[in-house]
RNA sequence: GCGAGUAUAGCUCAGUUGGUUAGAGCGCCUGACUGUGACUCAGGAGGUCGCCGGUUCAAGCCCGGUUAUUCGCCCCA
C-alpha cells in the first residue's frame, strides 16, 4: 500500500539495501563513503565539526556574495516565528568559519584543521546529480597562508577518492589572483566583450557586468566566441599570487597529484582568492563536479575575524557515489556474523542466551523471534546475508554441541558451544584476510 | 526560473484505432522437503493504472490541471 505522501522535490530517502533501483541512496552506501572520508580527514588531522541545519541569512549574503546564484536565487530561506530571516545552510564553509569565530577556536594553536558531514540545501532545478537537499564533505585548513595548505587539501581529497576506489579523477586547479587582480581582469574582459554584450539583455548585462569573471566558465557559444583571444587571467596576477600558484602546482607534481591548470575554472563564490579547484570523472554527467574548492584569505576578515587565511573543499557525496555506481564499484554490505538457528522449540531458550553470550563478544547476531520453522530460519539467515548458521537442537543440547553451517560454502561442522566463540573469531578472521 | 519527455504490482516494463475481469519477468509468501537457505518444480498474495477534474454509452489509453522524476538551458556539489 503506497502512501500519497512522498519525498519533498529534490530530497531523497537513504533506505537499508538491497534495492533493485537508485542504489546510491542505500544506507550502507553512504556509511562507507563516510566512514572512509572521516578516516582520511583524521590521518591528516582533520577534526569534525557539526554546526545547525540553518543560519541567519546574512552569513551567506556576506560570504557567498550577493551576486552568487546560489545567493541570489538558490536560497532555501524563510521566515521563522519570532521573524527571524533564516537560511537552511547552502554549503558548509561560512557555517563552519562563524563557529571558528564564535567559540575562538583558532585560539588554541594555529594552523586549525576541521572536517565536516553536511547536510546542504540550494533552491534550484533537481535533477540526476543535483538535488534540493544535497551532502557535502568538507575540509577546511584554517590559518595559513602557505602553499602546502592548498596542495595538503587537493592531495587528502585525491587520497580520499582513491580510497573509496575513485581512482583517477580529473584534478582541475587555476589561480585567479587577489581583489587586484579580478578588478583589473574584470576590465579587461569587459572591454573584449563590449560588442557582445551591446546585444544582451538589460538583466543579462547587469549580471554578467557584476561579476565578468563568471563568464569564464560558460557554455554559451556566442559569449564563447567574443572570448575568443582573451588574455588569461594568470597573465595579470600579482608576482606574490604567480609564486604561490606555481609553489602549489610544484607541490602537487612532488606529491604525484595529476592535474591540469584549467583557466576556465573560477568557481561561484565570491569568497575565493588565489587557489580554486575542481574534480572532475567522465563517469559523471556533464559539467557535474565531483568537488570544488579553494583558498579564501578574506572571509574570516569579512564575518568580522581577523585576517585569517585559509583554503577547504566541499565534496558532493550524491555525485561520488553516482560515479561509484556508474563505474560499477561494489560497495559490501555489512554482514551478520552468525544466524541462530531453533531446530526445535526446547532450543529457543538455550539459543537466546547463546544470543546474548555472543553479543558481549562483539559477534553479530541475528535470530528468530516469530517461532518459525527451520526452513524459514535458514532462508531468513541467508536474506540477512549471515556468515554462520548456527544450527541448535535437542541432539545439540544434550551433548553441549553446537552444529555451524557456512552459508556460502554449505560446509557443516560440529563443535562443543564452549569453543563456538573462539572458532567464530579465528574463522571470520581468516574470511577477512582471504576478502582482502 | 524556461523548454521537452516520462509516471501501470516491491523492482524492470508490456498493454492494439478508447471496448468485458489490466499482464509478464524478477522479488515476496506457501508447498514438494515434519533438522537445512541460496538452485529446481507447483501454487498464491499483491494494482483506486501518480493525483484532481473533463470528454464519452464506455478512459490505463483522449483533453486540462497538478505533483514527482529524467533530459536540455542556467548553475553548481
Amino acid at each position: 500500500m503506497k502512501s500519497k505522501y512522498q519525498a519533498p522535490r529534490g530530497t531523497n530517502d537513504i533506505i537499508p539495501g538491497p534495492r533493485q533501483t537508485d542504489q546510491i541512496f542505500e544506507t550502507h552506501r553512504w556509511q562507507f563513503v563516510e566512514s572512509e572520508f572521516l578516516s582520511v580527514a583524521w590521518q591528516y588531522g582533520y577534526e569534525e565539526i557539526r554546526t545547525p541545519m540553518f543560519e541567519e541569512i546574512d552569513l551567506f549574503i556576506r560570504s557567498s556574495g550577493e551576486a552568487s546564484d546560489i545567493v541570489s536565487k538558490e536560497m532555501y530561506d524563510f521566515m521563522d516565528k519570532g521573524d527571524r530571516h533564516v537560511a537552511l545552510k547552502p554549503e558548509g564553509t561560512a557555517p563552519a568559519m562563524r563557529a571558528y569565530l564564535e567559540h575562538g577556536i583558532g585560539n588554541v594553536g594555529s594552523p586549525t584543521r576541521l572536517c565536516y558531514i553536511n547536510h546542504s540545501f540550494r533552491y534550484g532545478r533537481p535533477g540526476k546529480g543535483r538535488y534540493r537537499q544535497l551532502h557535502q564533505l568538507g575540509m577546511e585548513l584554517i590559518g595559513s597562508s602557505s602553499p602546502q595548505a592548498d596542495a595538503e587539501i587537493i592531495i587528502a581529497t585525491y587520497h580520499f577518492m582513491n580510497a573509496i576506489g575513485i581512482e583517477s579523477p580529473k584534478v582541475l586547479v587555476n589561480c585567479i589572483g587577489r581583489v587586484d587582480t579580478r578588478t583589473k581582469y574584470a576590465e579587461v574582459i569587459l572591454s573584449h566583450v563590449k560588442g557582445f554584450l551591446a546585444e544582451q539583455s538589460e538583466e543579462q548585462r547587469e549580471k554578467l557586468s557584476k561579476n565578468p569573471v563568471r563568464m569564464l566558465d560558460t557554455k554559451d557559444e556566442k559569449l564563447k566566441a567574443a572570448l575568443e583571444g582573451l588574455p588569461q587571467i594568470t597573465d595579470y596576477l600579482s608576482d606574490e599570487s604567480r609564486t604561490h600558484f606555481e609553489r602549489v602546482c610544484q607541490i602537487l607534481t612532488e606529491n604525484e597529484i595529476p592535474f591540469v591548470h584549467d583557466a576556465g575554472i573560477v568557481r561561484g563564490l565570491d569568497y575565493y582568492t588565489d587557489t580554486v579547484f575542481e574534480f572532475v570523472d567522465s563517469e559523471l554527467g556533464d559539467g557535474l563536479s565531483l568537488c570544488g574548492g579553494g583558498r579564501y584569505d578574506g572571509l574570516i576578515e569579512q564575518l568580522g575575524g581577523k585576517p585569517t587565511p585559509s583554503v577547504g573543499v566541499g565534496i558532493g557525496l550524491e555525485r561520488l557515489l553516482l560515479t561509484l555506481e556508474e563505474k560499477g564499484i561494489e560497495i559490501p554490505r555489512n554482514q551478520p556474523d552468525v544466524y541462530l538457528v531453533s531446530a526445535t522449540e526446547n532450543a529457543r531458550s538455550h539459543v537466546q542466551q547463546l544470543a546474548r553470550e555472543l553479543r558481549v563478544e562483539m559477534f553479530t547476531v541475528q535470530l528468530d523471534i516469530d517461532d518459525r520453522n527451520i526452513k524459514q530460519q535458514f532462508k531468513a539467515a541467508d536474506r540477512v546475508g549471515a556468515r554462520f548458521a548456527v544450527i541448535i537442537g535437542d541432539d545439540e543440547m544434550k551433548q553441549n554441541k553446537v552444529t555451524i553451517k557456512n552459508l556460502a560454502s554449505s560446509e557443516q561442522t560440529s563443535l562443543p558451544q564452549s569453543e563456538l566463540a573462539e572458532w567464530l573469531e579465528n574463522t571470520l578472521l581468516e574470511i577477512t584476510m582471504a576478502e582482502e
